[in-house]
DNA sequence: GTCTATAGCTTGATAGAC
DNA sequence: GTCTATCAAGCTATAGAC
């Protein structure tokens, strides 16, 4: 086969960027064209479901993603480390507040079930993780849990209030509280 | 001139509907001409400017729905009903958290410069009334703002995490931690 | 003020050459 | 695997009758 003209790592980096600036309807093929370098009908190649497609693989490589350079760490570090290193991999995610998250984006009416239900379990598997740390910091599992969830709300508010504002410096400072949020007993 | 077949009220209404579950890239004249029961001719003749005139004007007048039925008795309300009445008003006005922000929905890239502005213009408008109340419930200045956006931030965020998970009651429970969150000392 | 009809463009998606 | 060319359908917006 023919040598690919961009990586999957990277075609699904440039998308990814594309949805979670305009939204699943508003990134139109031309957006996703002109930012991966291809042309929509190599797009349609990689990705034969189209934009759904397209969207459903971008939630896929999130969940990667963040499994790798969030949730693992968060298991695995020594405890100290944990939150702190899982917020500096959060600050990378959303690249200092300036780009958003899918779990808003993608979830309006116009998108599809099978996305939103992706975008669901990505949620989920997100509040286990936090849930978890939150645990084997020493607090009750339903607190542990309450803290998780606390803390994404305020996580997916900062990012919509440094959007409406303009300040990424709202996201970055709920980012500097998540230690204390989902560890201190 | 003719009787319109809508009020005016009525009708920024429906529209405001349809853009704050779509989104301003998803809410197409189809959906918004079926939702008022006006052709798109018709809603053409109310909005010349079309459809980025009709997201300004919901914006508009959802600032001054939230000044009348939120910031006002936020304002001139005995201190201990101020912020029960601003949640319970809040409440009616995201529907129980099935309706969503337009601070979220019309902020994404793809919506206009002046769109976005209005947005912003609300979001302001929001965060003093929020801060002023939680100032004369007895917090310092810089304290009081904090709270205010604080709050903010964690009803967008309910509003976002409701959405994702279709549960409505994530986004009630921030509304009824609202006056603690505010006022508390 | 509302309607039907339509213009002109953009969209998501496909066919087929290289 | 990528491209040019093209399609039908959807979009926003307008013209003109009633």
């Amino acid at each position: 086969m023919a040598a690919a003209k961009v990586g999957d790592e990277e075609l699904l980096a440039r998308i990814g960027d594309v949805f979670r600036r305009y939204g699943y309807e508003g990134a139109s093929l031309r957006e996703l064209s002109a930012a991966s370098g291809l042309e929509k009908a190599s797009l349609y190649h990689r990705f034969p479901g189209g934009k759904e497609e397209m969207a459903l693989a971008i939630v896929a490589r999130a969940g990667e993603w963040l499994e790798a350079n969030v949730f693992a760490p968060l298991r695995d570090l020594p405890a100290a480390q944990r939150v702190p290193r899982a917020a500096g991999k959060l600050r990378e995610f959303y690249r200092n507040g300036e780009l958003w998250c899918t779990l808003d984006v993608l979830t309006l009416s116009g998108s599809s079930d099978a996305i939103r239900a992706a975008v669901r379990g990505s949620y989920q598997a997100w509040v286990g993780a936090f849930a978890r740390a939150a645990r084997e910091a020493g607090l009750p599992a339903p607190e542990a849990r309450a803290r998780a969830q606390q803390a994404i709300i305020e996580i997916e508010g900062s990012l919509v209030i440094s959007r409406v504002t303009g300040d990424p410096k709202i996201f970055l400072r709920v980012l500097q509280s998540l230690p204390a949020r989902l560890t201190r007993v």
